[in-house]
DNA sequence: CTGGAGGGTGAATCTTATC
DNA sequence: TGATAAGATTCACCCTCCA
């Protein structure tokens, strides 16, 4: 990591080593066992290792990545409280704390606690001021056009998916699902974004990013995880430029100004405009401002003022009258857009 | 809590200040403001201050817990974490994570997040050697003799069940569901066990615990909270322990977007879709997306869109190629469904 | 009495481009 | 860097009112 360039990357995933802790043993990221770890260390001294470990990883992905980036880690009860509160001293700003519930997980054999039918991850963009990348719109159409919540309900990696070694058994212990990092880059890179993976394992993270177009960098000092990961992810193959193309954000899709729709003769000079219970009405001007008895300005300034509101958004706001019924004049843009009219057209099919 | 008795609690549950950090107003769609939180209990100049208030208050916790006594701690992003890392340094042996998966939690109005729809209780016991108390059975039984897991789906506290003051205004911004400490008490307390609260509020503990036939104690320093639970204790009545542990269980409702089916690799991006008819086709995008010539959404939205209706049902709308013929989409559904992808061994409402 | 429309609201770290 | 304007943005549930 200490050799890749300060702010060369859009997103990192992580998922890093969660065996803390079992029963006094510590282990590092190699799996070999710390020394010295026995019942003269106290508990302190296990968690200090813990944290000098994160603090120094997190450290460095921090300093990799560029301003607006993001960063996810994943773990469980035994490690991730401590990554939260590193990530935020580190100046990390937490946008979610998100749940992978699982759809099977192992059941708790012994009855003595709850099943653990969960893992957390947190999603934090480099600092409180990085305008980070959400593709709204993409995750909300991924579930059916309801904004997708904080709980994902996600199977175990199993089947075919999932790695085994020329016996048959599995490669990797905690190896993750596709779906997981499917979502997880859909939601938050774009196409040819860098991913870094500090902790790629057999290779997951490089491989849903590779098929969805992304670029990606991964870091893994176990041999034969790495060789893995490697040959898994020359055998994956991206998806079509086209269908690696989440739906675009609002405020990206190309800008139409009101007034062109005028100029366009979508919607006459003389038009009355209304609010959806008609208890207001104004008039478009030639120019694409509407006037009411006592102001005139933009559709969204003369909306803000008939409401005393701050603000409003007039393409919703306001409504012109169709076949005796009110319909938003954001539906006029809608038109306009599929037509390609005002240099549209940029958005992929 | 520095005059009660060592050793003289069995099981703690608190609910502490999340230190929200919240910065200016937050404004809906509609232009409402939402009511924030904005109490003075709730502002600390940084985490060092909240991380020596945290150690405070759990280290008098940890003193007054039996040996064998448990800890629940509730919390969002905000805090858990730094909650989470404090109580193992003190010693406390983490047991699960729980996750409170809110039914209708309130949404990210700006469309910059996922939709923050759980909190997080850590249940935790005073040491690694307690010998703590887990009703399993109980559990079990509560949901339908299936295992408990750790995420809870619990609506808010909503309704008759919100204390209001005298202008039918909520009382305390953030009153716990009773439902959310009912499992919480049942789970890791017996009859006449003692429960402590250390941020009482309005007593939804302390409630439910004399309901449940649990001896309790709570501390706020609130007085007009204070004065609130004293009155709901005392309007609250014990039930019988046998009607307190027959809570009617309800499944989740299943429900798939078709974006899960493209995130487990069931459909890949890039295939195309027809209708019955193959007068119409789309393809597929990775969010779950379609996508025709001059329009972009969901199944059902482009369905719609393509038919010139107001509604649509994607999932039989839509059709792909297998064997040279047309398959709905709604038979993929199927096949999740059988292998329980989405919902299924849910909890109770 | 029922059903539908409409309004209110919940622990929220909630915008971005341009001048 | 700060002011200004454009314009993007909500789900589930409960309650009241009125037909």
């Amino acid at each position: 990591m200490r050799m890749l360039p300060t702010g060369s990357v859009d997103c990192v995933f992580a998922d890093p080593p969660y065996n803390l802790q079992l029963r006094g043993e510590l282990r590092r990221p190699d799996d070999s066992v710390v020394d010295g770890v026995d019942e003269a260390w106290d508990r302190f001294t296990d968690f200090a290792e813990y944290d000098a470990f994160t603090r120094a990883w997190l450290g460095e992905c921090r300093r990799l990545l560029k301003k607006d980036g993001t960063l996810w880690v994943i773990g469980a009860y035994h490690n991730i409280f401590r990554i939260g509160a590193i990530l935020q001293d580190l100046g990390f700003w937490i946008l979610n704390d998100v749940i992978w519930r699982k759809s099977n997980p192992m059941p708790n054999f012994r009855g003595r606690r709850f099943t653990n039918a969960h893992e957390t991850l947190i999603w934090a963009a480099r600092g409180q001021e990085s305008r980070y990348r959400f593709n709204y719109q993409a995750m909300k159409t991924l579930n059916d056009d309801i904004q997708m919540r904080s709980d994902w309900f996600i199977p175990l990696c199993t089947g075919p998916e999932r790695m085994r070694n020329e016996h048959g058994l599995k490669l990797h212990p905690t190896q993750k699902p596709e779906a997981l990092l499917h979502r997880v880059l859909l939601a938050s890179t774009n196409q040819d974004d860098v991913v870094l993976d500090p902790f790629a394992g057999t290779g997951t993270t490089l491989a849903v990013a590779k098929r969805l177009r992304r670029r990606f960098i991964g870091i893994e000092r176990h041999p034969a995880y790495a060789e893995a990961a490697i040959g898994r992810v020359r055998r994956t193959r991206p998806v079509s430029a086209e269908a690696a193309v989440a739906e675009p954000t609002k405020r990206e899709a190309q800008r139409i100004p009101f007034g062109s729709l005028v100029e366009q003769g979508l919607i006459a000079p003389g038009t009355r405009l209304y609010d959806r219970h008609r208890r207001v009405s104004a008039m478009v001007g030639p120019d694409g401002s509407v006037s009411t008895a006592d102001t005139r300005g933009s559709i969204h300034k003369v909306g803000a003022l008939v409401q005393n509101a701050p603000s409003c958004n007039g393409w919703t706001f306001w409504h012109f009258e169709r076949d005796g019924g009110l319909v938003p004049l954001d539906e006029l843009r809608t038109q306009v857009n599929g037509r390609g009219v005002n240099g549209a057209g940029s958005l992929p099919a």
